[in-house]
DNA sequence: CGCAGATGGTTGCAAGTGCAACTATTGCAA
DNA sequence: TTGCAATAGTTGCACTTGCAACCATCTGCG
C-alpha cells in the first residue's frame, strides 16, 4: 500500500471493491490516506538522501545514523546494545555494521575493563573527521528534502504528531499473545 | 540519527559539539527534531506492523503492499514496472517478490499479447482470498498503531504535510550531477 | 527491409537484515 | 566455592535488497 500524490484519490474506496463496504469500518479513510502518504514520504526521502550521502561520502544512511549517535555521546562512545537501540537496528545488525565501520578505521571496539561482557564502540579521530566531512552535506540535504517542504510553524506540529505516534509504539518487542 | 521521545532534547545541540556552532545554520533544530521523530515513528510502526502481519498471515509488509496495489487495480492486474513504482520498490526487487508470491499461488505473471516485453502481474482468486484474510487485521493494526495516536482533526493536516514532503521528492532517480 | 536505440524485465552479485542459537562473562545463592 | 540464571555480543542461516549488466522485444529511421 503506497503511492500518495492525489489526495482526492481515496485508497480505501478502491479497496472496498475487494474487501466489501466494511473496509471503512476497519480503517478510517482519512487514516488510510495519512498512512499511505507516510510510507510514500519515507520511501522517497530516505531513498534520495541515502544515494546522495553514499555518493558524497561513501557512507550509508545507516552508517551515518550510527556515527551520529556516537558523535553526540559522551566521549564519542556507547555500548553496543545502547547503540543498537538508539539507531533502531538489531544487535546482530549493529555487530556487523561496526565491523564495517571498523574496517574503514572510523570506529573501534574496546572491551570494557569493569564488565568484560560489555564492548564500547568508539568513534576514532578518523571517524570524527569522516563524520565532519559528511554531516554538512547531509544535514543540508535533510533541510532541503524534508525541512523545506513545510513552513516552520507546521514543523513543530508535525514533530509533536510524530512523537505521539512513536511513543504509542514504544514497546520494543511484541507483548500481546 | 534516530530516537525521539524527549522533545526537549535538541539533537542538534549535541552535534554542535562535534560540528561547531554552524550546525544550526545547516539544519534548523526544529527540522532536526522533526526528522528524528519521523525516522523513529517509521521504524517503530513498521517493525510492529510487519511482525504482526507475518504472524497472522505469513505475509510480509512488502507482500501486502504489492497485493494491495493489485487489489485496487483494474482487473487485479498491473504491469511489472507500474507495480514497482506504485509499491516503491526496485524493478529487480519486484521481479523476485512476484516470484515468491507466485510460488504461494497468490499472483500469476502473464506475458502481454500486444507487447511481448510487457508482463502483467495478476492477483489469482487464491490471492484475492489471502488478501481478504489478511487485510482486516492489518488495517485494524494500522488504525490502532498509526491512526489512534492522533485526533481526526490532526490527521488531515498530517496527510497534507506528508504529501508535500513526498511531492517535493518525487523525481525517481537522481538528476543532479 | 534491416538495424540502431529505446523500453520492459530478469539475473549475477555483493551487500544488508533479523532471528535464533551460541559463547563469554557476571552475579547471586546454596 | 560451585553452579546456574541473566546479560552482552557474535555468528549461522535464510532471506531481501538494489545496482548494473544482460536478454528480449518493439519502434523508427535510413
Amino acid at each position: 500500500m503506497a503511492t500518495a500524490e492525489q489526495p482526492q484519490n481515496a485508497p480505501l474506496d478502491d479497496l472496498s471493491k475487494i474487501l466489501g463496504s466494511d473496509a471503512h469500518a476497519l480503517l478510517d479513510p482519512a487514516v488510510a490516506r495519512a498512512w499511505i502518504a507516510f510510507l510514500t514520504a519515507y520511501g522517497r526521502v530516505t531513498r534520495a538522501l541515502s544515494s546522495e550521502l553514499m555518493d558524497a561520502s561513501g557512507m550509508s544512511l545507516a552508517d551515518f545514523d550510527v556515527m551520529a549517535q556516537l558523535a553526540r555521546a559522551e566521549g564519542y562512545a556507547l555500548r553496543m546494545t545502547e547503540l543498537a537501540d538508539a539507531a533502531l537496528i538489531s544487535k546482530s545488525g549493529l555487530t556487523r555494521r561496526i565491523d564495517r565501520l571498523a574496517v574503514n578505521g572510523w570506529v573501534t571496539r574496546r572491551r570494557c575493563t569493569e564488565d568484560g561482557r560489555v564492548h564500547w564502540a568508539t568513534l576514532t579521530p578518523l571517524g570524527v573527521k569522516a563524520f565532519r566531512g559528511a554531516a554538512p552535506g547531509h544535514l543540508r540535504a535533510v533541510a532541503e528534502r524534508f525541512g523545506a517542504s513545510l513552513p516552520a510553524s507546521e514543523m513543530d506540529r508535525l514533530t509533536r504528531d510524530l512523537i505521539k505516534i512513536a511513543t504509542k509504539n514504544k514497546e520494543r518487542t511484541r507483548e500481546a499473545v
